[in-house]
Order: structure tokens, then sequence, then C-alpha cells
DNA sequence: ATGGCAACATACTGCGAGTATGTAATAACC
DNA sequence: GGTTATTACATACTCGCAGTATGTTGCCAT
């Protein structure tokens, strides 16, 4: 691949501009109250150059929520990549999406727009690598014999719960102490339906 | 109070014709893609009538909302009254719960757009009494020490895994199928938290 | 040099939510 | 029982905004 020459770096910011002030706009108005023109304006260029790029308003959206999912993601498998047994990994894995639960983009984008903006169906599609990586440590968990087969399903609905926790952290006075309350019911929830843990412990 | 007057019926059947477009056209095309005029239209009105009974679109798609979530509640409810034993009971409910969901109405309007409309918080007091009938059954099965103590969260994630298994049924190919499957999972899931029930049981 | 394309800007269209105003029938009041 | 107020709509309009059509300006290849 050649030198990436200056004009391609402007673009590059260009669009980069546009998506960080799309994700500023969207998690401070949500998507409805949000209009292009905002948004154009807030990168300092005319929508012309927004629809240059991004081909509607729901793209835009879909570009934006890719971008913060990824983030977050990234932040959740590092931290449940670390650790020798499966379920110090997933405790860790569980605490750092909990965490990341505290950031208003996530919140907001992913958790509360972004079903109503692209539909269940396509925002799973976004989820899957979140999913993926919960699916492969309940498989890995259930080694040591689950209560419940792993299925599709299950990895769903799981998931579902702990998105429910984050909502529910988001939305608490008190974010702290809803953040450890949650901590707790997931840990023991999952702990109710993959034996081989702690019975009920709070992990940090 | 005074004999119904036949003027006071046409208005009712108007508002009434209002609200069965609207949740026709609703479910049909979604929120979005659904403008008023085709709504009044559709119950033979003009907008006008329809501004006149509902304040906003929002207000609107507000009412059909309560009425569907009513009708399916009231199912439900009735369902989980029934027999002696608080197992029986909830495993009742239950099934009631996950057969409403192959209601196309319940599905689109409830679970998929209602979130994104009204946002979950105003959501959630909808789904207040279904939510509340939960929440008793789990401190009555509860009473003969429950693996989890009944709380709110606990409640609240509950009912939202539970709906995350409707929805999944709503999207399935073979809905009988993922029904059973649905069925099985979760009565399995609430036997892990509550303890006092057939260990795994598939309830028809 | 020049033709073409990329990266925007400008100007316009159309749809649809919400509003303002009209109007016919009913109800209220004396 | 005639006048007035109010209800239950219809008609006509505004306006914000997503999407489109059409410039305009520079860069790059040949």
């Amino acid at each position: 691949m050649t030198v990436k020459t200056r004009r391609q770096e402007y673009v590059e910011a260009t669009r980069e501009a546009l998506l960080d002030s799309a994700a500023r706009l969207f998690t401070e108005q949500g998507f409805a109250h949000t209009s292009l023109d905002e948004v154009a304006a807030s990168a300092r260029v005319t929508k012309g150059a927004l629809y240059h790029h991004f081909s509607s308003k729901q793209a835009l959206f879909e570009h934006v929520l890719e971008g913060v999912n990824e983030r977050i993601a990234e932040t959740v498998m590092s931290a449940g990549a670390h650790g020798d047994e499966p379920w110090g990994r997933m405790i860790s894995g569980l605490n750092a999406f909990l965490d990341a639960c505290l950031d208003d983009e996530y919140q907001r984008i992913c958790l509360q727009q972004g079903p109503a903006v692209l539909g269940w169906e396509r925002c799973r599609e976004v989820e899957a690598r979140m999913m993926g990586l919960l699916e492969s440590m309940l498989t890995e968990l259930s080694g040591s014999g689950a209560r419940l087969t792993p299925s599709p399903l299950l990895t769903r609905v799981l998931f579902r719960m702990i998105s429910e926790t984050a909502l529910a952290i988001g939305e608490a006075e008190d974010k702290q102490a809803a953040r450890a309350e949650a901590g707790e019911l997931v840990t023991g929830l999952l702990s109710s339906v993959v034996p081989g843990a702690p019975a009920a412990g709070g992990a940090s």
C-alpha cells in the first residue's frame, strides 16, 4: 500500500469529524431530534459532504453505532482474555462490560436508540462479536457440567439480561450503587445457571 | 351515570376506529413509515379528527400500545390466577405470555416499536401491571427459600429475559418450535433461580 | 493541456407532522 | 324556543427536514 497523500488524510478527517459530531448529537438529543444540517454544521461542512460520505441518516447512525460498539467490544474482549480459569475470565469480562455501561454514548446509542432505529435484528448483527465472546465463555464453562445446555437462544437471552442491567445502571441516580447491585445479581444468576462458581460472590 | 346518547356513541366509535386503524398500520408498516393522513383515511376521517382525539402522533401510539398491552395482560393475569400451588400458576402465566407473543400486534407494537418510540422508561410504566404480577409470583415462590432474594432489579431483568424469548419466537421461521424451545429454556432458568420446582420440566 | 473524477457546496423538491381556521350539528341556558 | 356556547369534526396552510439535482473546484492520469 502506497503512502497516504495529504488529500486522503483530509477526506478521512472530514469523515471522522462527521462521525464524531453525529455521535455527540445522537447521544445528546437522540436520533429523531437531530437534523443532518445540525450534524454537518457541527462538523463545519454542509449536508452535501455528509451525503457524499453516507447514503442516508440511518446509514450514518449505523456507522456511528458500529464505532461505539467496536470501542466497547475491544475493552471487554481484552478484559475477558486474561486470567487462567474460565470463571475468572467470565467475571472480568462481565465487570468490564458493566463498567462500559457507564459510558453515555454506549448507553444511548447502542442500548437505547440502536434497536429503535435499526431494528433488533440488525442490532444483534452488530452485537455479534460480544455475543460470540459470551457464547464461547458459556460453552467453556459448561464443560464442567452445566445446569442448562448452551444454545444460541440461551446466549441471546443472557446477553439481553446483562444489557438490561446495563440500562438499569444508566437510568439510576446513584450509578455506582446500581453498578454494584447489578454485578452481584448477574454473577448470582450466572452461577445459578452454570455451576462451578463461587456460590454467591461479589467481584469488584 | 346517565344513558349514553347516540352522538356519544358515534364519537366513541370514531375514536376506536382511529385506534384500530393505527394499530393495524403501526403493526404492518411501523411507526416511522405510517403517516397520520394514512391512519385518518383508513378510519374514513381526516387528520383534523385525529388531532381532535389525540394530541400528537406519539400520543396516538401510546394509546394504541396501552390497549394492546391491556388485552394481553388480561389474558396472562387470568391464566396466572388459577391453580393452587404457586409454581403451577407461574407456569400457566408464563405459557400464556409466551403464547401471546405469537400475536403480531403485541410483537411489533409492544416489544419492538414501543421502547423505540416511547423510550424504555415510559414503556416500563405501561408494563407495570405485568411486572407486578411477575414480582408477586416471585416473592411468593421465594417464600419456600430462593437462591436469589427478590428485588425490583431481579424482576425487571427476568421480565426482559422473557420478553427477549418472546422476540425470538416472533422472529423465528418455525414459531411453534421456537415457542417450545423458549418454554423449556425459561422454565429451566426460573427453576435455577427459584427452587422447589420440577428440576427441568417442559410444560405445555 | 485537458478530460475526468473525487470531494465537496448550493439550491431545490416533496413529504408529513403539526396548526389555524372554518362549519355544521348538538347541547346548555334563560 | 330562540340564542349562544361547545363539540366534533373538515379544510387549508406552515414549516422543518430528509433526500436529490446540480454546480464548482482542485487533483491526478494520460
